[in-house]
DNA sequence: TATAAAGGAATGAACGGTCATTCCGCGAAA
DNA sequence: TTTCGCGGAATGACCGTTCATTCCTTTATA
């Protein structure tokens, strides 16, 4: 039974591969890098510690991959149903409620986000993020439409970003946490609250 | 010339104890907990490795004094010239300019308490902070006395911290990493923001 | 179809390196 | 001479990574 269903699966590769990804994210997000050891991922997705390294080249590529994965996840919750021709608030709030909204659903994705910007990875990728910036995202167009629209305080973007995105994580996590309890009212309100933060 | 600075001084011990401190201090702030190894610390303290554990019980708890101690410096820092009787804005101005000029000026500081932030003592310490909250300190006070006062969004002292502190510890590191350049004009902009976040 | 060999995926014990912590000999102070 | 703080090699636990071996699937053969 076990042997039948095990092998009639025609992408069992992709499986495992899913399982190490899944394993690897939670104990991340649980227990932060240290608590997540390359033999307790393999013994989590059910796999030999040295099959891993069949789908990842080392630790740091199966992080990345995650982070890369994770992130791309949050730019898609909040380009969904984005109102592109709204105005500048209707888009504002659309976006940190979607932000919210996925973050509270998916904790481990939170948590494993702010174990990998608080690591030797995290100051790399935000100076690349801050500097890089080949081309710009719908997001900072929008910011920058506002400070050029005189909406919005005229700040550099990375300090609007902080005043906004900023606090939104964190509630996220005290929510996760336990420590406050959101719901649409609370959200409404603190995705309001960091709007007057932004706005001249 | 060494030695007899070494050992003329009374208080060697204490300097030592210092030194300690420091290295730890900067490593931690520096490279994150897993580049501060206790033989690297003991060495740029300019101390054996077995010392440490002559005024220190563990890591752990060398690293608990450091943060109690930085947090500390934090508040002092925040209470110096605390305009006590001023109007709330002008109280909530104050702490806010207090604690980021402060932050930009002890960078370290700033990154080591991120770091413990970051950690497994940092849940635990954001709980007892929330929840443990025996004596009210003066920032809460001032908190809860806006929200009376209706001065402040009806919010929960957690989530107004969040929109308040968040923002400005961003900010700083941000600062400290070379990704924006603070001034005292910009530094007021960015704690009006965080005010306006705030404000009813 | 039945059997056997080949090929590649998976395994987990083993390796080299690092870490926190211990412990014992040394040298300064009394 | 005795005492005691100190240093740093030694210890044992742990981690990422490797690799010889095993196991399963597919293909070749009769």
């Amino acid at each position: 039974m076990d042997k039948a269903e095990k092998y009639d699966k025609p992408d069992k590769c992709a499986e495992k591969r899913e399982a190490i990804i899944q394993a690897a994210l939670e104990l991340v997000a649980e227990q932060g890098f240290h608590g997540a050891p390359m033999a307790m991922i393999a013994e989590k997705a059910g796999v030999g510690a040295g099959t891993i390294y069949r789908y990842f080249e080392n630790k740091d590529d199966l992080i990345r991959w995650i982070y890369k994965n994770v992130e791309e996840r949050f730019v898609e919750v909040m380009m969904q149903g984005y109102p592109e021709h709204g105005p500048v608030r209707e888009r504002l709030v659309h976006i940190g409620t979607a932000l919210v909204r996925h973050l509270i659903n998916e904790p481990l994705q939170l948590r494993f986000v702010e174990q990998f910007h608080n690591s030797p990875y995290g100051v790399d990728h935000r100076r690349e993020k801050i500097f890089g910036q080949q081309k710009k995202d719908i997001i900072s167009e929008l910011f920058d439409e506002a400070v050029a629209q005189q909406i919005f305080k005229p700040l550099e973007l990375a300090i609007l970003f902080s005043l906004f995105f900023g606090p939104l994580v964190d509630i996220c996590r005290d929510h996760i946490l336990g420590f406050i309890k959101l719901d649409d009212a609370l959200i409404e309100q603190v995705v309001g609250a960091c709007w007057d933060a932004l706005r001249r």
